[in-house]
RNA sequence: GGCGCCGUACCCAAGUGGUAAGGGAGAGGUCUGCAAAACCUUUAUGCAGCGGUUCGAAUCCGCUCGGCGCCUCCA
């Protein structure tokens, strides 16, 4: 099955076929650092992360771009974000920009996050940017007023192409007092005049000033993309106006296409309310840490489509914790047998077919992503690979390589849940391992003995400490026990 | 008001014309000194409700009820 991607721009699942032969181009909407990450960006960059991950999987070379918004967002006070968060903490705005920028990478590394190939910064593009408003007012597509440049909406006849809306609707909808420069309520600002006491500004033709918000991502998707690349991804609320505008200036000003296939995420919801910056009802990413194990929450976000609502809840959490950790149990028991399968002869009767798991894995991910049904596939696998680890028969050393490779790649290398390194035992000869061995045989000694109270002590202290005893057939497995779980 | 989405078991959730994946929780069982883990069995004649199309619908159409999103900064 080849590979099938919704597309926001044509309101249907296409087959997806880059412009370059093997190469594809992917632009992702960054954040806006002015506060800590929450919930919400944890599900779309984690979404998108796993897209990238399935593309280069199936062989595609990609080239994945996210830019950090760190000037040029406006509220409705006509006061930039960065901004108004410096006034409050008495910092230049370009430092909060710095220190939250260290903070999300920090939160998507624990997600498991990939970095993307290049993380442009919109202060660092003024001049691209400038550069585009320029050729639109060239070719007649923005004006300038005041010192601020508009994109004339009604210049673009494809206006409402991505977001379904004609401009008479943005008429109606138009709610904010319509600011007396724009000749029409839907036209968006390029290029606006610093108003004194604007930190934040840099020289252009027309007035010292910012760019608009819009701007940036046209600027810089095209200047590592190409003027038409493959895939543009972002939230969905970013939908309208946001992508519409992007498509309306890139377009207007190259005379191309601008992008191929349009990706949205849905959002998280808290309650059933949606999460945002501006209800005040987030949960950041930071807070969760403290409580999950951030692959439980990146679990957790892949256990729904990235096209679905997620809704941010206590108990659903505490379901993916404990199905994660299940399926941990299984990826940890299939490396400590497969240690023990090193060192001794076996012959192995237990054969499983991997490819049929591996297809459908693929199918699933190939009908536009959908990880729900392959980490469904992957629990099946785990079952029956537990079924053979729970058999009499001794399981070849085969067999348990091309399990744990089909493990590593599927729910590692492309989901991201499973670590090439679990929390197991430790490694080598170091005191701790050797403390609890001696631990595990006096118990063991103790259990010959029948004095279960003291082989009981032994593991409920060792549990309280956060070292879990396994008494197995063939002796006692220890692991470290995840914490935050 | 305009545009759009959603409603599947106690909870999360996939399935978009062929007879309800998967995870959690619950119940029973196997194993075990007991645990833990795992495995087995079980839990929706039914997919918000009512009509319609069809040999056949959770899936398509219509209406009703309920929830949400965008239209204003947001991932």
């Amino acid at each position: 099955m080849a590979l099938n991607i919704y597309n926001t721009l044509t309101r249907q699942k296409e087959e997806f076929k880059p412009i370059h032969e093997g190469i594809v181009g992917m632009y992702v909407c960054g954040p806006t650092v002015y506060s800590d990450s929450h919930v919400g960006h944890g599900k779309s960059y984690v979404s998108f992360d796993t897209i990238v991950r399935y593309l280069r999987h199936i062989g595609y070379r990609v080239l994945y771009i996210q830019n950090i918004t760190d000037v040029g967002h406006l509220l409705d006070d006509g006061e930039d974000r960065m901004l108004k968060q410096s006034k409050i903490e008495k910092i230049h705005p370009l430092q909060i920009a710095e220190n939250i920028t260290r903070s999300y990478f920090e939160d998507m590394d624990k997600l498991g996050v990939v970095r993307p190939d290049i993380s442009p910064r919109a202060s660092g593009h003024i001049t691209e940017q400038i550069e585009i408003v320029k050729r639109l007012l060239a070719k007649g597509f923005a004006y300038e007023v005041n010192g601020s440049v508009y994109f004339d909406v009604r210049k673009f006849n494809k206006y409402g192409i991505l977001s379904g809306r004609t401009l008479d609707d943005a008429v109606e909808g138009t709610r904010v007092e319509t600011r007396s420069e724009k000749r029409h309520p839907a036209d968006f600002a390029l290029w606006k005049k610093a108003e004194s006491g604007h930190i934040m500004h840099w020289p252009s033709p027309w007035s010292e000033g910012f760019p608009g918000w819009h701007i940036e991502c046209s600027a810089m998707s095209m200047k590592y993309l190409g003027e038409t690349f493959d895939i543009h991804g972002g939230g969905m609320d970013n939908q309208f106006p946001h992508h519409e505008c992007e498509i309306a200036q890139s377009e207007a000003a190259t005379g191309k296409p601008f992008v191929k296939y349009w990706i949205h995420n849905n959002l998280v919801t808290v309650n059933g309310k949606k999460m945002s910056k501006s209800l005040g009802n987030f949960v950041t990413l930071k807070d969760v840490f403290a409580r999950y194990n951030p692959l439980v929450v990146r679990f957790f976000i892949l256990q729904s489509h990235y096209r679905s609502t997620l809704d941010f809840s206590d108990e659903a959490l505490q379901g993916a914790k404990a199905g994660y950790e299940k399926l941990m149990t299984t990826v940890r028991n299939i490396r400590e047998e497969l240690k023990k399968a090193e060192t001794e002869k076996r012959a192995g009767g237990i054969s499983l077919d991997l490819s049929l798991y591996r297809k459908r894995f693929s199918d699933a991910m190939d009908d536009d992503f959908n990880a729900p049904l392959a980490m469904g596939v992957i629990f099946e696998l785990s079952r029956e690979i537990n079924q053979a680890l729970n058999s009499e028969q001794e399981l070849s050393l085969d067999f348990l390589k091309l399990t744990d490779a089909c493990f590593g790649e599927l729910g590692g290398k492309i989901l991201g849940i499973i670590p090439e390194q679990l929390p197991v035992r430790a490694e080598g000869e170091n005191i701790e391992s050797q403390l609890i061995d001696i631990h595990i045989k006096v118990r063991q000694q103790a259990k010959k003995e029948k004095a279960w109270w003291a082989a009981d002590l032994i593991r409920n202290e060792l549990e309280a400490a956060g070292i879990r005893l396994e008494d197995k057939k063939d002796g006692t497995n220890w692991h470290r026990i995840n914490r935050p779980e």
